[in-house]
DNA sequence: TGTACATCAGTGAACGCGCGTTCACTGATGTAC
DNA sequence: TGTACATCAGTGAACGCGCGTTCACTGATGTAC
């Protein structure tokens, strides 16, 4: 028996919940949205929406992972659009993707990147659709790695600083020296860095052109992990 | 006449206040920061607030410039303690001040770094308090600039990336060229991207060691900027 | 194809709560003469 | 030093609001035979 009639409706309305709810959330944050209010939005009473989702806290769940895989499919797409070699071009296409979805969808990207949400503990479900960004990148490191453009600095390896599960997961990065990944994170971290802090209004009054600000920050992260723009002919 | 028995009353009152509110902030975090919750925990009346803050707003505000100061005076101390010309003892101590002042106010730090709290406008009294961590990483850069530590690279100049204010404005930015002060301000970035990641729990599963990971990750960070560990003797 | 029953979507009223803010007031502290 | 008045701190009641969640219910859709 395919989808009944119930079933198709039940997906739709889910969606349109959770369209109202970011509908919302960009409207007042996230600490303004309310199960009433999306119901308002949406016609049907408020304990309609309860048939739905159990809970307040879990519709802001389903928001962060529906977030994170946004921004996800974003990036994974942009990346596969450029050549596999073409190290320089992929970082550029990741990192800017990751700023342009941001500021396309700020009070997303703030319900996940911003300060945690007083109260709420974030379940497992949302930990896979989190490391498709970084997983994106690490893609790129590791590619970087097998063409020989990154080189380790044996002096420098500080053991122990991560996680061992990155090591031994099935990550692109397994096998990478430490100080190499170290620095991988770095880069990932400083990307979002760069977003957040502009995204929340911090270069207001440094920087005046934050596309331009944002080209050369990316090219020298790019640079901080071995990736080069791409010689021409190369 | 000096201070009336009343203005003294007034001022501890005042404190009182913003101290219940930092410890409710550091609970709840600052939506549920409430006006009655403050009232309730000092053992007066709601209404009673209002003879010192005219609105939850107000108050909010005075949290958030008491937080860039207190952010701001505890880097300026730890500045002032190295020797001037100790240019990394003055970045390790600047940058893990910054950190270690975070992780102790770490809801204090949300609301100033998070991401905007949703229907609040940051009044102009902020501005000034907000400059005091950057202003001294600013010192930072035109001292090692004034001691040729660091390195133009005129090909790359960005020229109007930046406010045109950092220039002309009485900072201790004034003269060096724009592309060292574009690494600059890419170092505050990052520095502050590096603690917010790590604050806002986007390390867990990846670095094991934080201390370690912020270690290295300072180093790198200073010498993007030409700030290099003082050599012993030299 | 038709009937009997189970499942589910959606409603409207209600519970109990906390919020920001205003207002008229009392009593204490400060000021001018 | 004493009095008259103005200022201010603090109270308690009230307004009007929106919230999350529960519950007993009606009516439509699905399932088994």
């Amino acid at each position: 028996m395919a989808q009944t009639a119930r079933t198709r409706a039940r997906a739709a309305v889910i969606e349109e919940i959770k369209a109202a709810a970011r509908a919302q959330l960009a409207a007042e944050g996230a600490a303004a949205l309310s199960v009433r209010h999306v119901a308002r939005q949406l016609g049907m009473s408020s304990s309609g929406v309860y048939r739905y989702f159990a809970s307040r806290d879990e519709l802001l769940t389903a928001l962060i992972i529906d977030a994170y895989n946004a921004m996800g499919a974003a990036v994974e797409e942009a990346d596969s659009k450029i050549g596999r070699d073409d190290l320089g071009g992929r970082w550029w296409a990741v990192s800017s993707t990751v700023r342009s979805w941001a500021m396309a969808h700020p009070h997303e990207y703030g319900l996940v990147f911003g300060s945690p949400v007083p109260g709420y503990d974030a379940p497992q479900d949302t930990v896979l659709p989190a490391t498709r960004v970084p997983i994106t990148l690490a893609s790129i490191l590791r590619d970087a790695w097998d063409a020989d453009r990154v080189e380790a600095v044996p002096g420098t390896q500080a053991s122990g600083v991560l996680d061992p599960s990155l090591k031994h997961g099935a990550t692109p990065l397994q096998g990478l020296p430490e100080d190499v990944v170290v620095r991988g994170i770095l880069a990932w971290v400083e990307l979002f860095g760069l977003v957040s802090f502009e995204l929340f209004g911090h270069l207001v009054g440094s920087v005046a052109d934050p596309d331009a600000f944002f080209r050369s920050a990316s090219e020298r992260i790019a640079t901080s992990i071995g990736i080069t723009r791409r010689e021409p002919g190369g």
